[in-house]
DNA sequence: GATTAAATCTAGTACACACTAGAAAAGTCA
DNA sequence: TGACTTTTCTAGTGTGTACTAGATTTAATC
């Protein structure tokens, strides 16, 4: 029993991988068995197809992610401003989405190229992550302390775009660091870039 | 000479159309064959290869995209705020991206998932679209109107990265309109969602 | 209408893919 | 060691893919 669960983490790890940077449709199962020196026929032993395979990665992505944002937000002071919740939760997001491990990257990574059953089957996934940021959002407009003139939803969809469109670009060896483009995301969507609001800002980097 | 380029229109049209909703892996040449109601082996009368059609295919959507935003802010006053710049420009790749025809969408929906060739082919053509931005951005920090204390390269990826993920979650026959999602996500980054800031905006929407 | 050129089709090749069946090897424990 | 189970391998199948070669049809030209 030990060897197979061995092997078998060792091919979820080889396929999160790929799937981070390679995508989905380059990601074969004879790359993934080669990648642990295995004959790809031996994956069957462990996984009864390439997308119950594939599923169990993106579950393991989206349970990661959820669970750094919930954590972030638990470390918070009961008193705390709601913009100072949507701060942490954005630079949480940006830990796990780009500094984190291979699973969340794989998840936002593959995003629009799996095969309609695959995406069905993350949809509950996906929409229980948003329900986070739902709630973060109406807080923060129920509380005063933001806006109410724009659409809720329009705004959680843009904030968690932002940030998973930056696993296109980031650069996990340069100089900016994924909780600095948080803080980036942070600054823009709650703050903005224009002047004048900056000046009569409360809530500080 | 004029029913061959009728046709060549023909499967351009059909190949943007698929890859903008369908993706690269699955638009394949047959595919596309049977919308226009052809056979798959006619296709390389017009052209030589699948990435060549669908290379093709993304630089008419690059330059569609480029061309909009230039001339949105064509039309703009001699003496406009940079900021007004910024809100036209976002509002006019929204509408280009989300509401505008296939071709820029086919381009925005296969990033990422394109093979290494044509991933290499069309990175020139994003550092032009990307240079637009840096230079409305730079304008609006060198003015004063914007904020210096951001990366100013961040920030511009950050706007383009909430614009282009919008792709996956927009619904074109919804209630929220391109240009109502251009307009969200102009409050946001310049004036941010904080109460605060609002009060003192001189720009309004 | 005959001749040529343009456009499409029929019929295939070669290859990569996910996946299967059964033999072989490696590991486990008396 | 020997009997048994677990794991991996060898060797294949079938399918879908991009793409090719040459015949066939359609359109243009004289």
């Amino acid at each position: 029993m030990k060897k197979s669960d061995r092997t078998r983490q060792d091919i979820l790890d080889a396929t999160a991988s790929s799937l981070a940077t390679a995508g989905y449709t380059a990601t074969t199962v004879k790359s993934i068995a080669e990648t642990i020196g295995m004959q790809d026929a031996s994956i069957y032993y462990h996984f009864s197809s390439k997308d119950e395979l594939v599923g169990e990665v993106l579950d393991i992505g989206t349970a990661r992610a959820v669970t750094a944002v919930d954590q972030a937000l638990a470390e918070l002071h009961d008193d705390h401003d709601p913009r100072e919740a949507l701060r942490v939760a954005i630079i949480a997001h940006a830990e796990a989405v780009l500094g984190g491990g291979d699973y969340p990257r794989a998840n936002v990574r593959t995003f629009g190229q799996l095969p309609p059953d695959l995406t069905h089957r993350h949809r509950q996934g996906h929409r229980n992550y948003g329900q986070i940021w739902t709630r973060l959002i109406d807080d923060g407009v129920e509380s005063g302390a933001l806006r109410d003139d724009l659409n809720r939803s329009v705004a959680r969809l843009i904030i968690i775009g932002a940030l998973c469109w930056a696993i296109e670009w980031f650069d996990a060896g340069g100089e900016v660091s994924a909780a600095d483009v948080g803080e980036h995301v942070f600054q823009m969507v709650v703050n903005g870039l224009s002047v004048d609001q900056l000046q009569q800002n409360a809530v500080s980097v």
